[in-house]
DNA sequence: ATCCCTGCAAAATATTTGCACTGAT
DNA sequence: ATCAGTGCAAATATTTTGCAGGGAT
C-alpha cells in the first residue's frame, strides 16, 4: 500500500466541494468524542451529494462506486451512530424504506402515494395544526418526523 | 374428522358477537368474487377483536391461539388480498411495523415517539392544514394515511 | 367442475450481532 | 496506548414465491 488513507489527509478528496457542507458535521462529531474515519467520510459524502432523501439502498449503490471497501454492516452501524450523535436523522416516507438526511436540512415532506414525488413544504404551514392538536390533546407534534401522504398536483390533476 | 369445518356453518363460532361487525365485510368480499374461508374468518376475527391497530405480530399471536392451523404465509396473503378488495387497510405508525384496520374504522392517528401511545383524533382537526396545503401546493393530503408523531400529553409533561 | 385459496418448503430481503483486528486520537 | 470503529461471517427477522393439493362456489 503506497497510499496512506488517513481520513485527515484524504478527507473529501473525491468531492472537495463538499468539504464546506461536511466540515461542521466533522466538528460536531469530534466534539462528541466521535472519530473521523474513512468509511464515515465516504458515507457522509454519499449522503450530501445528489438528492437528499437518500435510502440505504441508494447509499449502498453510491458507496459501491466511491468506496467499495466499506462494508454494508458499517453503513448500518455508522448511520445509527451518526443519528445517535444528532448529526443525521432518518424518517419514513410512508411505506418503503426510510430515508436519511443531514440534521441541518430538516423540512416538512409531502409524499405522493401515486408517483412517489416528494414535495418539501414550508414548516409554517403546520403551525395551525400543531397549535390545535396541542390545545385539544396536549400532544406535541414533532413535525420534523411528519410524513404526509397524498396526491401531488400532477397526479391529482390526472385523476380528477 | 367428525367435525366439518365449512366456514359457512362454523363461521364466527369462536366469537358469535363479532358476526355483526364482520357480516358486511363478508358480503363485500363475496360480492367481489372473494371466497369466505376458515382462515379468512379467523384473520378477520383477530382483526376486529381487541384493540384495533393490529400488527402482523399481534395477529399471529392471536391466531396461534384461535386458529393455529393458519399458516403465517396465509396471513400475509390474506391481508394483501383483503386490502386489494378494499375491506381492510394498513398504515405505518412511523417506524416499527405497520398496523391493520377494518376499512370502516378510519381515523387520524397521533403516535407518541416516547411511549408508543396511539391517540385517535378528530379528522376535522386537519381540515385547516388540508386546505392550506391544497391551496399552496396543489397537493391533496390523504389524511387517512397520515402518521403524526410527537409526544403524548403524559410524556410531554414528564420531559418538560 | 372450476379455480381461488391454502399449507408447506424454500428463497429472497433486510437488518443485527459476535469477535478479533485496525487505526484515530 | 486506548478503545471506538471496522470487516467478515453468521445469525435473525421479515416477507415473498413455487408448487401441488383442497375446498368454496
Amino acid at each position: 500500500m503506497s497510499e496512506p488513507k488517513s481520513p485527515g489527509e484524504h478527507r473529501l478528496s473525491a468531492r472537495p466541494e463538499l468539504a464546506g457542507a461536511l466540515e461542521p458535521v466533522f466538528e460536531q462529531l469530534r466534539a462528541r468524542g466521535g472519530r473521523i474515519t474513512w468509511p464515515r467520510v465516504a458515507i457522509l459524502e454519499a449522503l450530501v451529494e445528489g438528492p437528499h432523501h437518500a435510502t440505504i439502498e441508494r447509499l449502498e449503490a453510491r458507496l459501491r462506486v466511491t468506496a467499495p471497501e466499506v462494508h454494508e454492516t458499517t453503513l448500518y452501524r455508522t448511520l445509527a451512530a451518526l443519528e445517535e450523535l444528532g448529526v443525521i436523522y432518518h424518517l419514513h416516507l410512508g411505506h418503503g424504506p426510510s430515508v436519511w438526511h443531514l440534521a441541518d436540512t430538516r423540512h416538512e415532506h409531502l409524499v405522493c402515494s401515486s408517483c412517489g414525488a416528494i414535495v418539501e413544504v414550508d414548516p409554517g404551514d403546520f403551525d395551525g395544526l400543531r397549535a390545535s392538536i396541542a390545545e385539544q390533546y396536549g400532544f406535541i407534534l414533532d413535525t420534523h418526523h411528519f410524513v404526509n401522504q397524498g396526491l401531488c398536483a400532477v397526479c391529482a390533476t390526472d385523476q380528477h
